[in-house]
Order: structure tokens, then sequence, then C-alpha cells
RNA sequence: GCCCAUGUAGCUCAGUCGGCAGAGCACAUCCUUGGUAAGGAUGAGGUCACCGGUUCGAUUCCGGUCAUGGGCUCCA
């Protein structure tokens, strides 16, 4: 008997003859069926032979929103192309969360139009048309698209080595594709146009720019729902809307682009962060240093930035007939202080670290808020150490890494180490001997790990790691770098056991990246609402009525002489208005003074979240309060 | 840097098809002294980003510059 398996990703499977099986995959819900590791459109299924095993791909496995958003992608095409029918199509894949086409049109496009392309695309999702997949012999292709003008379609289609390639139709809209597609347009339950950007064809800013439609889809409206909440719960928060809101930091076009002025608010965040990083490296026994500013052209010349990084650097100014630079880097710095004395190998390894405060040019459109901006302070750290050593130190920056971003609440990550790239200099030996050594390092602390062959710097490899934050987002802080290279551009040494010199290995690295985009990131990753040891207000004081004030202004007094961040809140309003006030502002204590209070010498004390913890003696909420800024909560 | 959009009060935003510029919040003063997310009244506050052009007259139209935003590319 003919028959075929079809395999569900819970491990769920049945099985049936040819001709209920497509039935039973629309039941299941299938989009596309896997065979032998091919993906393939559910038509192909009268292709299949005897006993086929097949996957059924539905919209729950990455690869099947991957099919389903690119069916979108073409429907919205389909719908940009009869509604403008002078646009070229130029590609359309699918993203992680969702999906672009790209269009040559003179005419710009607006919201409006992205309406009415919604609205056409409604249509025919509606009319539930068949994809249909066509084959045909690559030059026939060119032809075709040839004649229907879509020169982006024949470049493409110049490049593709096989000879025969495949095309998908759905209504009379013809696109080439690999596939596979949904089976027909009525699959697509929920979608929504998200916006028009630029982009260059092929991501070449030689090329020309296209206009790109950014939009998302999914298999019904409940899930379309939540992906739209979350965007707006990346909206509110934003941390140029909260920097702004909690008054952290400006911008300032008298200023400059990408210079952040950091406010009161904001600057006692950043000490906080400072004082725990000093604090810490120094019981990790880094040496701590400071650098200047800006050195003699000569010194990025030596170090080979002039060279490699110029275009990212600050034009050089003449000071009495020599030229200095602006720092992009602090290494070259922490280089000098190690050869400022004879190194013997029983100093290794050396470790030197620094708020590093350094000046990048970043082209204008790249700037962002704090997470992309043109002067920033890097936590930058050098380790000078022999070969054999490297391994054991990349363990110790490892746990310390991970110590610290978890004292910021990271508690996932994603990491990647880099190998080496086309361009790089240093021995292949060395190459392989410190890759090696990373490997076993994130091996040794059982960190899981996914490999970016040739995306290392070229003077060593690295390990970069993204933390994921409260919206699971993925961020790039931190990064270990081996570097063969400086050591010898700077001819660093180390007096051997054999009484010879030898040449250290450089490793750079940095735990938050950059303290302003770090910032940036615990803003979002916070929401604003900092845990208490960061918190640039620990604790309001408010009071009902005037007559409360005295008692108030002590208690805040007192509070501040045990160290803690208090405001008080005198105001001629109702109770109700200040404690809106500092909600808003994020504040996590209220303490709520009035006649009862006063009377019988305790304090009122409401969490933000409107938890109301009732009276309690001034020493009680002092020791809540310390209790939480000392377990950083 | 490039494409597109935006720039009006401290903030969020209306508005002027070219004719003395508006709201809410915030701020100030006064009234109210109120018990857990917005009490009331009055008032002050703007070279409509900047420079130039067209015009009797420009915040409005045109050109340029700067800044911001969404992307492309790059990265901390």
């Amino acid at each position: 008997m003919f028959e075929i398996k079809i395999v569900y990703a819970g491990g769920k499977a049945e099985s049936g003859s040819l001709s209920d099986i497509e039935s039973k995959l629309k039941k299941g819900k299938a989009l596309a069926i896997k065979v032998e590791g091919d993906l393939k459109d559910i038509s192909m299924i009268g292709q299949l032979g005897d006993d086929t095993v097949l996957e059924a791909i539905t919209f729950d496995s990455a690869e099947g929103k991957e099919i389903f958003r690119h069916s979108t992608s073409h429907i919205m095409a389909h719908a940009v192309k009869e509604l403008f029918p002078e646009a070229r199509l130029a590609i359309g894949p699918s993203t992680e969360e969702g999906f672009y086409y790209d269009f040559d049109l003179e005419r710009t496009l607006t919201p409006e139009d992205l309406a009415r392309i919604e609205e056409r695309m409604s249509e025919i999702i509606k009319s539930n048309n068949r994809f249909g997949r066509k084959v045909m012999a690559r030059k026939d292709a060119i032809e075709l698209f040839k004649k229907a003008g879509e020169n982006y379609k024949v470049e493409l289609l110049n490049e593709i080595t096989d000879e025969e390639v495949s095309l998908y139709e759905e209504d009379g809209f013809v696109d080439l594709c690999r596939g596979p597609h949904v089976p027909s347009t009525g699959v697509i339950r929920a979608f929504k146009l998200l916006s028009i950007a630029g982009a260059y064809w092929r991501g070449n800013e030689k090329n020309k720019m296209l206009q790109r439609i950014y939009g998302t889809a999914y298999d019904d409206k409940k899930g379309l729902n939540e992906y739209l909440t979350f965007l707006d719960e990346v909206k509110k928060r934003d941390h140029r809307k909260l920097g702004r809101e909690l008054d952290l930091f400006s911008l300032n076009e008298d200023i400059g682009p990408g210079l952040i002025l950091w406010h009161p608010n904001g600057a006692i965040i950043r000490r906080a962060i400072e004082d725990f990083w000093r604090d810490e490296h120094a019981k990790a026994d880094y040496k701590l240093l400071f650098s200047p500013h800006i050195a003699k052209l000569d010194l990025w010349r030596t170090s080979g930035h002039w060279d490699f990084y110029r275009e990212n650097m600050y034009s050089p100014m003449e000071i009495e007939e020599i030229e200095y630079e602006l720092k992009p880097m602090n290494c070259p710095f922490h280089i000098q202080v190690y050869k400022s004395n004879l190194r013997s190998y029983r100093d290794l390894p050396v470790r030197y670290a620094e708020l590093g405060t350094v000046y990048r040019y970043e082209r204008s459109g790249v700037l962002h808020g704090l997470l992309r901006v043109r002067g920033f302070t890097q936590d930058d750290a050098h380790i000078f150490c022999r070969e054999d050593q490297i391994e054991e130190e990349v363990v110790r920056v490892l746990d310390f890494t991970v110590f610290v971003l978890r004292t910021f609440g990271f508690d996932k990550y994603d990491i990647y180490l880099s190998t080496r790239p086309e361009k790089y200099v240093g021995s292949p030996e060395n190459w392989e001997r410190s890759t090696e050594a990373l490997k076993h390092a994130l091996e040794l602390k059982g960190l899981s790990y996914s490999i970016d062959p040739g995306e290392g710097v070229f003077y060593g490899p690295k390990i970069d790691i993204k933390v994921k934050d409260s919206l699971n987002r993925a961020w790039q802080c931190s990064t270990i770098q081996v570097d063969f290279n400086n050591p010898e551009r700077f001819d660093v040494g180390y007096r051997g056991s054999d009484g010879r010199e030898h040449r250290p290995i450089m490793i750079h690295r940095a735990l938050m990246g950059s303290l302003e985009r770090f910032f940036g990131i615990l803003v979002e990753h916070y929401a604003g609402a900092f845990p208490l040891w960061l918190a640039p207000v620990q604790t309001a004081v408010l009071t009902i009525a005037e007559r409360h004030a005295d008692y108030a202004l002590n208690v805040a007094g007192r509070l501040r002489a045990e160290g803690i961040r208090v405001e008080s809140d005198l105001a001629n309003e109702k109770i109700g208005h200040k404690i809106r006030e500092a909600t808003i502002r994020k504040i996590r204590y209220s303490v709520i003074i009035g006649d009862k209070e006063v009377s019988e010498g305790l304090l009122s004390v409401r969490r933000r979240n409107g938890e109301n913890l009732g009276s309690m003696a001034f020493e009680d909420f002092l020791g809540l309060i310390k209790a939480d800024i000392k377990l950083r909560r």
C-alpha cells in the first residue's frame, strides 16, 4: 500500500495515503513540507515516492515563520505592482521578526500608501489564490523578466549558476523565487505593514537607493497583536524618551551630534556603576589607571590605527608643529604604562583597567541616542600575559563578565567566537593556539557559543557576548579579544626564565562595552525603574498638609545622613498628586507624613507598585531600604 | 555619507490654502490643608531650528545648512 508518514515538530506523527495526505497536512496547519532535509511546497507531494517520511513545517518553527512571511512579502509585492505598475521589484526576504520587500519606484511611498497596499493585500488574501510553482530554464526566465522590465530580477538571474530556476505565480503575479511557499494566500491570517525606509540595492552604497517596506505576519491575530504590543513596549522603554522624562541625559545641537550631557540623575547612576566597577576590578587584581584624551599622531601610526582605523578618527590638530590626535582607543596608553618598566615573566599577567573616554568619528546617519555616539567611555582593560596563560585569563574574564552582567539583571547571553578573517596578522599557528584557548575557556565554563567564522579582528580571535534584556532583545556589550599585533608593533617584551626577551600576548576586554551604551541599555532593560542601588532618587518624603513639613524635613534629613538619596515634596498639593508624581518619576518608596505619623512618630511607606506597607519606625524603613541597596535589587 | 520623514512654548502636539501664533502637561502667584496615581483660579512663557530667496508682507512658498527619527552600511 502507498503510504506516507507525516511527522510534526512536537513529535506527533500520522500516516495516510497519497489521496488524503493533503487534507491531513491542511488540518495539521502545515505550510510546507520537508523531505530528506529539503523544504518543498505541499503541492509537491504528488512527486513523492512510496513510504516517504515527511516533516510538516508549521508556523511554530523558524522555518515555518520564514516561509509564511516570505509568502506575505510576495503578496505585498503583488499589491504594490497593482497599485504602482511602474515599480521595479528587487528582493523580498523574511527577517527575524517579519519581512520586507525593496522596490525601485520613482514616486515616494507615504504612510497613506501603506494603508492602500494593506487593503489590496487583504483582498488578495481573501481570494485565497494558490501559489503555483513553475520551473523553467534560466535563460527563459531572463527573457521573461527582461520583457517585463524587471531589471533587478534579470541581474539576480545572471548571477545564478543553476541552469533551471523556479518561479512562483499567484493570480497572475509572477516572481522569481526559490520557495517554498504556503499553499495559498488565504493562510495569511494576520499581517501588518510597519514602515518605509531607504535601502541600497544589495546593501551597497554605490548602488541605487530603493524603497523598502517592512512588515510582519502571523498565523493568527493573537500573535500579531502580541508583537504589536511588544513594539509598543519597546517604544515606551526607549531610552531617549525615558532619558528626557527622568532627566537623565541630553544631546544638544549646540554641542554636537553624538556627544552626551549627563544630567545629575544620569550622573548618579553612572557614578554608582563606576564605583561598583572600580571596586570589583581592584578585587579582581586589575591595576586601575588614567590616560590622556589626546596623544601625538605618531602613537597612532605605531599602533596602526592611523592606517586601519583612520576613517573613524577625528582629524589631527597641530600644536607646536606636532600633530596630535583625539584618542579613539586606550590600548596604546596601557602599552606605554607596561613599557615604563622592565617586566619579568614573574610579573605576568599584568592587568590594566581604565574607564577610558574615547572619541570616534561615526557617520552622521548611524548616531542613535546613547547607543551609538561619538564620545564615550569604555570599561576597558588590557591583560599582558604569556601565551600559555591566555586560557586561564580568559576564564577569569568570563567569570568576571558573568558576575558583572548578572549584577545588572542580565542572566541570558548569546556568545560568539570569531575566528581568523581573511586579512590577518600573526602566524596561523598563533591564531590556531589562541582560538583553541578561547574555545577551551568557554567549554571549561560550560558556556555554549556559536562560531562566527572569519569575523575575528585582524589582530586576533575574539569572544563577543550579547546580553538578553527583559524584552529578550540581544545587545552586544562584552568583548574579549586576543591581540598578537600591538605587542609586536610597540615592541613589548618581558624577560623569561631563560633570561631572554619574549613577546607577551595582549588581551583586550570590555565588560559593559561603553558606559553610554550600557546605560542606554539599562534604561530600556529596567524601563527606567532602576534597582535601588542605581536609582537617582531612592525615596520621596511626601506631606499631607503644610503643618507636616517640619517632621518630613527631619525624616528626609535623617535618611540623607544615612547616605540615602531622598527628596521631599512639601508642595501645596493633594497626596494623590504627589504620589502620582513620585510614581511617574519611578521612585520606588514614598514615605507619607500626616497627622497620624507625626503623633505616633512613625512613617507610612508605599511602594511604587501601589503596595501599602503601612506604618513603620524610621529604623525599620531604613533597614528595608538598605537591604535593597546592599542586595542591589 | 546616502534615501525618506520631521523640526512651532521646558515637554507632547495642533495650526496658519502668505496677513499680530494655539492646546494640554510642566512652571509662577493666589485660593484650598486635602490620607495613597492628576483640587480650583489667574498668570508668565515662542525671532515657529538656522541662513538666504520670492513677496507690500514669510512661521507658512522656494533653495541651502544644521539637528533629530526610520533604514542602508559600520560598530561599543
